[in-house]
DNA sequence: CCTGAAAAATTATTCGC
DNA sequence: GCGAATAATTTTTCAGG
């Protein structure tokens, strides 16, 4: 199931992640192999699903949303089918830009992006606590982020 | 600040977000506008930072990197210049993926990503309580990543 | 500000070695 | 896995509405 890379997998999954658009040919020359087992290794890679897709990645400074608050959810319902139901309603969130079922004091962990607070208060009040058999939450607010995103390191 | 984006540009986001790689020719067919009008649009994104790259998408699940935990930090100094040299530190650890200044009951969320519960017993040890200042930490251990790296909807 | 087509450049693929 | 030749795509440019 896991996917054994060796040190040339490496560097092009590095290189790939750094920055999506390079050719085959400038990915080999940083590689430092020809373009053929490259080109081979890149389809092999995409084929075993260890590269999912290729995204273009946006500022959200320039899109004004900087707002960053985790939320901590408790259910009042944990059995299979609540937290199911839960996981799917999630999932046409846009805020939520992260969803995790936690093992111990709260069920779940939201990371919730919006404008400002204002805003955050309308998707708390509109999509969070609406939620199925949402019992409580608890919102921490982000002043500054210091670390997003960081890549999967390879 | 905020880049003002009319629906046109919000197509191509989108688009580009979903696919970094396909053509101007396809995204064009696909916003509804000619090649031209397409590439000036896409370059200006580029250049005013509302694209900020195009990243390949790794599977954490091929990589063997499925174990998430969430810690709380609270540190014994919270005057600007130790929260700088906090905040410089974390950069160095690639296992944390996010890293959050928060307000209220501790002072920064650290996301950590590890290949299970013995490798996140060694980044703690050996790195994230080694942090400067960390006076306390909280591990919240994740059972299920319901929504992950969430893109930007725009 | 957009269209559409021609031209120029770049890129991927295929081959023998 | 290499390197060159071929084949395909893609970006850029430009006249015109």
């Amino acid at each position: 199931m896991v996917y054994q890379l060796d040190a040339q997998d490496r560097k092009i999954l590095n290189e790939l992640v750094a920055d999506a658009r390079i050719s085959i040919a400038e990915l080999a020359r940083r590689v430092g192999l020809s373009k053929t087992p490259v080109a081979l290794r890149v389809k092999a890679l995409e084929e075993a699903g260890v590269i999912t897709g290729y995204r273009a990645n946006l500022s959200p400074v320039k899109l004004g949303l900087i707002h960053i608050t985790f939320v901590e959810v408790k259910l009042s319902d944990t059995r299979e089918a609540a937290l199911r139901k839960f996981n799917d309603a999630v999932q046409d969130i846009p805020e939520i830009e992260e969803c995790h079922m936690i093992a111990g004091a709260f069920d779940y962990l939201l990371k919730v992006r919006s404008r400002d607070v204002a805003d955050y208060r309308r998707v708390m009040g509109e999509r969070i606590s609406t939620l199925p058999n949402v019992m409580a939450t608890s919102s921490h607010v982000a002043m500054e982020a210091v670390v997003e995103q960081g890549t999967l390191s390879v």
